[in-house]
DNA sequence: CATGTTTCCTGACAGC
DNA sequence: TGCTGTCAGGAAACAT
């Protein structure tokens, strides 16, 4: 068995809280998809909607911001959030005036502003390969690699923590011409048979670069892109073109299926990931064919087989899926 | 334009 | 024990 497959049978870790289940051991592999931002950001929104920001911290790894620190620190403090969303990969802070810019401006504009709670500033935070976002008190020891750290008046804060860096902070201001954020592609739990069809008939590129690729679907990353084409029964390199309507809807139906219920389960945390409270999810047990590979398919027991696609792991059962 | 490849970054692990 | 090499991957940048 090849050192990976190895490594894929320590996949998980963490106590269940309802079987006391626990496996041995972290190992490294998995970023936050869909299911696991929107866990992050349900939490989030949970505990800090209404909040307000009243001190920035942020670290110095120019890496890790769309725009300056120095600018997005500015930008936050004082701000009011009105809730906290999930827009493809990316969490979506909806923020209100400052406090101190409010009184001082007041107005027309913004009583108007106000009353409809329009936000007037985002904050969006992608999480990356390895990225966290932390409520926590304040006296809880600061981990290695926070980037950011933001003080709120009701005594929390929130942290963003990120070792290899992939993740990214940017800041938006909606009031000076600011244009507020929207994911590039389609939301895959809402998205219609046609406009699914629509996406990839007229393309030829593999299936699964296909699913990968966040301009045409928000969200979709390389665990579930490899499970819903498993459920689907649909193998990773088919061209989108060749795909017929009945395969297509096979992979809309399977893809929206086992999002919703990752999302349930509290997504998968196969390595770095945990919510908003600091909570693994369980996803990763519900896994047939990531990080299987040579272990038997649960439906036909034939090898599950890795190969390369797109630059990603790409695992699946030559049996079931063709 | 569409598609393919490289790069960034660190921790975990295997092997010596 | 401790070192070195390999691998994981989202998305932007670059190449074909």
């Amino acid at each position: 068995m090849q050192s990976k497959a190895g490594n894929a049978q320590q996949l998980g870790s963490g106590r269940c809280p309802l079987c006391d289940w626990r496996s041995a051991a972290l190992y490294n592999g998995a970023m936050p998809e869909l299911p696991e931002v929107e866990t992050v950001a349900r939490g989030v929104d949970r505990r800090l909607r209404g909040d307000r920001i009243v001190q920035v911290w942020f670290g110095n790894r120019p890496q890790s911001f769309k725009n300056p620190p120095a600018r997005q620190a500015k930008g936050l403090a004082g701000r009011a959030i009105l809730a906290v969303h999930r827009a493809g990969k990316h969490i979506v802070f909806e923020l209100g005036a400052a406090a101190d810019a409010a009184s001082k401006r007041g107005g027309l504009r913004e009583t108007s502003l106000r009353q409809k709670n329009e936000p007037e500033a985002q904050w969006i935070v992608h999480l990356g390969m390895t990225g966290r976002l932390l409520v926590t008190a304040p006296d809880v020891p600061v981990a290695p690699h926070t980037h950011a750290r933001l003080a709120l008046a009701s005594g929390s804060e929130l942290r963003f923590q990120d070792p290899r860096r992939f993740g990214r902070l940017e800041f938006r201001d909606l009031g000076s011409g600011g244009v507020a954020f929207e994911a590039p592609g389609a939301e895959p739990l809402s998205i219609g048979a046609r406009e699914f069809a629509e996406l990839f008939q007229e393309r030829r590129m593999p299936i699964k670069a296909a699913l990968l690729n966040q301009t045409l679907l928000a969200g979709v990353g390389n665990i579930y892109a490899d499970e819903s084409l498993f459920e689907a029964g649909i193998r990773p390199r088919r061209r989108t073109n060749r795909l017929n309507a009945a395969e297509l809807e096979r992979l809309r139906l399977a893809l929206r299926r086992i999002l919703n219920d990752a999302i349930r389960l509290g997504g998968s945390s196969v390595s770095d990931y945990v919510d908003a409270g600091g909570e693994r999810g369980f996803f990763q047990l519900e896994h047939c064919v990531y990080q299987r590979t040579g272990e038997p398919c649960r439906r036909c027991q034939t090898p599950i087989r890795r190969i390369e696609l797109a630059g990603r792991g790409t695992h699946y059962c030559p049996q079931c899926q063709r």
